[in-house]
DNA sequence: TGCGGCTTTGTTACTCTATACCATGATGCC
DNA sequence: GGCATCATGGTATAGAGTAACAAAGCCGCA
C-alpha cells in the first residue's frame, strides 16, 4: 500500500507552484473568514504543506514536515487540523491513499471526484455533470438515502502516458 | 474510523443468509477451477468469513476468527488470502472502511459500486448503468487512461431510515 | 482588568491496518 | 526423485488513526 510513485508539483505541465500555494492560502483566508472560522498558525501551516504538491500527502509526512520546521508536533495535532479544513471544505481526504489533498475550489461545496495517476501520483479533481445526481437518484430508487459519496479513478495520466512511465 | 455500527446479515429483509453462504463459495470454486487458480482451504475459510454478513469486513476480525478456530494465523496469512480472492474477484474491497465484502456476481469482471449504511454498516453492490463508462470517457477526454474505479455512497439503507437508526 | 467559558493545542499511550522479509512446506511437472 | 513454483508460517515493523486528559490561548463581559 505505500506510494511508490513519485511526487509532482506539475499536474498539468510546468507551471508556477508557488503561486497555487499563496492562492490556496488566501482563499482559505476568505472561506474560513466567510465561515466563522479561524484559521490558526497551525491549521494554515498544514495547509501549506498538504499543498506542496498535487499529490495526495499521507497525514505522517505532513506531521514529519511540521517536525522539520522545529515544531514537536504529535499525530493528533495534524489529524485535528486536517479535520478542520476538510470542514471547510479546504482539503479533500483520497480513501484510496489513505491521504490529503488540497481542494482547488473551495469557495463552493461540491461532491470531489478525483483521478489519481498511478505514475506521478498526482490527484486531479474533476467534476463530471450529472454524476452525483446519477448516483443519489440511483440509490433513491433503492431506497437508500445517500449522505456522501466517493469517486476516485486510478490509472495514467496523460503526461506519463507518453513518458511511457 | 473504528467501525461502531451493527452489522447486519440481512441486506433486504430477511433472509437465509446460510444459503449466501453456500453459494458463494460454490461459485467460488467454480470461478477459480475456470481461471486454474487454487481455493485452498485457507482461502475458502477467509471467504467464508468475510460472507458471514453484507457488512464489510476488517482483515483482523478475519483473523480474530480464524485464531478461534484453532489456527495460529498471523496478519499476512490474511492479507494473502484476500489479495488472492480480490485478484479473482471474489471479493471486494470498502476503500472508506478498510475492510472488505463478498462480491455478488464474481463470474463477470465489473467495476464494484457501493451503497454502504452508516446505520447497519451493510453494503449494497449495485452497478449503475453507464456510470463506469461515463468516468473512463470523461477522463479520456482529459488525456487519462482509467485502469480502476472506486464508487462509494454513505448514507442511510431504506430499512434504517424507517427504524429511526 | 480580571473572571469564566469556549476553542485550540500538547502529550501520552494505544488501537487498528498493512507490509517486508526470511524460512518452511506443499504441489505439480518432467 | 529432483526441481521450480506456489502457498503458508512467523517475526518484526511500518503506517494510519484515535482516546483521554492536561494545559494554554482567545473572547466576551461584568
Amino acid at each position: 500500500m505505500a506510494l511508490t510513485t513519485k511526487r509532482s508539483a506539475r499536474p498539468h505541465g510546468d507551471h508556477d507552484h508557488a503561486h497555487c500555494v499563496t492562492d490556496a492560502i488566501a482563499r482559505a483566508e476568505a472561506v474560513c473568514a466567510e465561515h466563522g472560522a479561524r484559521l490558526t498558525e497551525n491549521r494554515r501551516r498544514v495547509l501549506e504543506l498538504v499543498w506542496q504538491s498535487h499529490a495526495p500527502v499521507g497525514a505522517y509526512e505532513i506531521l514529519e514536515r511540521l517536525r522539520k520546521d522545529g515544531t514537536r508536533a504529535a499525530p493528533p495535532t495534524v489529524y485535528r487540523a486536517l479535520e478542520f479544513l476538510m470542514e471547510q471544505g479546504l482539503v479533500h481526504r483520497i480513501e484510496t491513499r489513505n491521504a490529503f489533498v488540497g481542494c482547488p475550489q473551495p469557495e463552493q461545496r461540491h461532491v470531489a471526484q478525483y483521478l489519481l495517476c498511478e505514475a506521478c501520483g498526482d490527484a486531479v479533481e474533476i467534476e463530471i455533470g450529472g454524476l452525483a445526481r446519477k448516483i443519489a437518484s440511483r440509490a433513491a430508487e433503492l431506497g437508500f438515502a445517500v449522505a456522501a459519496q466517493t469517486v476516485e479513478a486510478r490509472g495514467l495520466c496523460s503526461r506519463c502516458q507518453q513518458t511511457g512511465a
